[in-house]
DNA sequence: GTGAAAGCGCTAACAT
DNA sequence: ATGTTAGCGCTTTCAC
């Protein structure tokens, strides 16, 4: 326990104490820490050991201001549970790292006090954000000024300077005619629907039923395993069992699958089950889900390749090419 | 499509172009975007405003570099997209924002190379790192100089400031105990090692069982769960199969249960399963998954109260008070 | 090989 | 209510 500087006072060790210990300018020091040439080499090793003695480190603030800024990225995330948010971000964060940017994360909490807390937070601190409308960040556009905003699947939000989107007619269209294929007559779609009607995807399966002529019922649960798992063992009780399911998200399958199981039921053969985003858990249940499958990469390179397009300028926001829309592939495993 | 600027280089907008346009002084222009007191409400709106236009954004780093630090913890996960980890970093996000840091997320990717550079690139962005050793950062130190790095999982790591490990004979302890309970008399653990020898978890299964007088064998697999399907089938082959068997965490354990349900054996009838780490997933399998499991908000309150103690020198690094070693549960789920 | 001076963009403290 | 001065910690000239 050595008295750990000659004040006493927290103040953080500068450059200029490292100087002054070891009686060279703070130009000295510089070059010794960033080993920079025009430097002798026994002069850098004496300063770095005393740079280390005394404990300094470089403020980042004061080397960013003179430097120029690094880009740094908020990414706003509803829920890191739901293995779906993390690919997008493991995809977001290696495409942005390649770039030398950085990321820095947010859960949004479920109350939107704390959420929009976080988003304050987050804000002064970052040259775009990157999320989820979930997670109440569209309303904070405000908060960001002049920094563009990427909303992730969420279409046609004004506030947003870009979007990356999905297109769920088209994934409504593989889904029904495979599913049509099969014979299935009793389609059921199971929706975590806001608080008033369907589900932009709920929607697209409605139209895209309309538009062949598909009977489609549309149910509602919360959007978790559980939720799902307790919605379906309900339906099973009423003997209305369809005989195809399509899920909100591949969590619900999952859930929508054990209460099948548990009612004695066996899918595929008396309902399919049919999930979507792809995540990598639907390949290791029994029996494997099939599921309208996203290419997680490809989402996160062209999120991050909105935002860098959109702070180079290149795209202005709200712009037609600030919107991307992906599509889902079709992987048939043995749910379906 | 108007001119941007006067000069059509792609400087910033700082504050002093707000205050010459807008005919102030740079102090009112921060006590209008500020909200500051001290400044009429009509010069405010109108410098607000004049501001958007020009797209003004503060720089962070000025603002940080006069007002003192907010602080950035760097973290750095092997991969997201097993989700065990995501678990844990969402416990450490929820923390630290509730204290006002920022995380910063890196993946280290699985080359040596890709890794260092990601590191190089996060540490003089942040006050502290937290990781796991698989991530490399064990090596990484010097980068790091007087901030602190905590490990997460990897005990006794000398670089390391603080560590949070987890306390592996008593989990041992409570699966053996169990499984002997049971009347499981070839048991066997399924390791994901290092290239030499036993993973730290093994190794404290071995100490265990040789402790209490059990034989179990040690099996190994790539640390997946297809390493463990395939790991786990090519055993069924050789009619040798235990009757319970332990994987390294519950990723391994899905696989595992795949390959003994392939096999047309029965768990946990012809043999138990039991995983570790106690991520969601488990719940939701069929049968669900018997597990030694985390508390995750455990793991991460932990881990960002021992940084905090480092940060603030409450605590000195090595030091004993900086290995916090924390417990697994036995959740007795379907399949043991 | 080393140091002195200037300035990055912002805000706290002190005028006016 | 507004402006002036000074300085945060670092690096980039440019001089020696």
């Amino acid at each position: 326990m050595m008295a750990p500087s000659p004040d006493s006072k927290n103040r953080r060790v500068t450059i200029k104490d490292v100087a002054r210990e070891g009686g060279v300018s703070t130009q000295t020091v510089t070059r010794a820490i960033n080993d920079m040439p025009g430097i002798n080499i026994h002069t850098k090793d004496r300063i770095r050991k005393l740079a280390e003695e005394l404990g300094y480190t470089p403020s980042r603030f004061a080397k960013g201001l003179v430097q120029g800024a690094g880009t740094c990225v908020g990414m706003v995330v509803p829920e890191l549970t739901n293995s779906y948010f993390p690919a997008v971000v493991s995809s977001v964060v290696h495409h942005a790292t390649r770039r030398g940017w950085q990321i820095t994360l947010n859960e949004s909490a479920s109350d939107p006090d704390t959420m929009m807390l976080a988003i304050e937070q987050i804000a002064p601190q970052v040259d775009a954000v990157i999320g989820w409308s979930g997670s109440g960040l569209a309303t904070c556009q405000r908060v960001l000024g002049r920094r563009p905003l990427v909303l992730l699947d969420h279409p046609e939000y004004p506030g947003a300077a870009g979007e990356v989107s999905f297109d769920y007619v088209h994934a409504a269209q593989l889904t029904l005619s495979h599913l049509i294929s099969q014979g299935r007559t009793r389609i059921s779609y199971l929706d975590s629907a806001p608080p008033l009607g369907l589900s932009v995807r709920a929607q697209a399966f409605a139209r895209q039923a309309g538009e062949i002529g598909v009977p489609v019922t549309f149910l509602n649960a919360e959007g978790s395993a559980e939720g799902a798992r307790t919605a379906v063992s309900s339906l099973m009780e009423t003997n209305l069992l369809p005989d195809a399911l399509i899920t909100f998200n591949d969590v619900m399958a999952i859930g929508a699958m054990k209460a099948i199981a548990a009612a004695g039921k066996s899918v595929p053969r008396e309902c399919s089950v049919i999930g979507m985003d792809g995540i990598a858990i639907g390949e290791l249940l029994t029996p494997e889900l099939s599921t309208l499958s996203l290419d997680f990469n490809e989402v996160g390179a062209t999120t991050v390749q909105l935002v860098e397009d959109l702070l180079d300028g290149k795209i202005s926001p709200g712009a037609m090419e600030a919107k991307r829309t992906l599509r889902h592939r079709m992987v048939y495993r043995q749910s379906s």
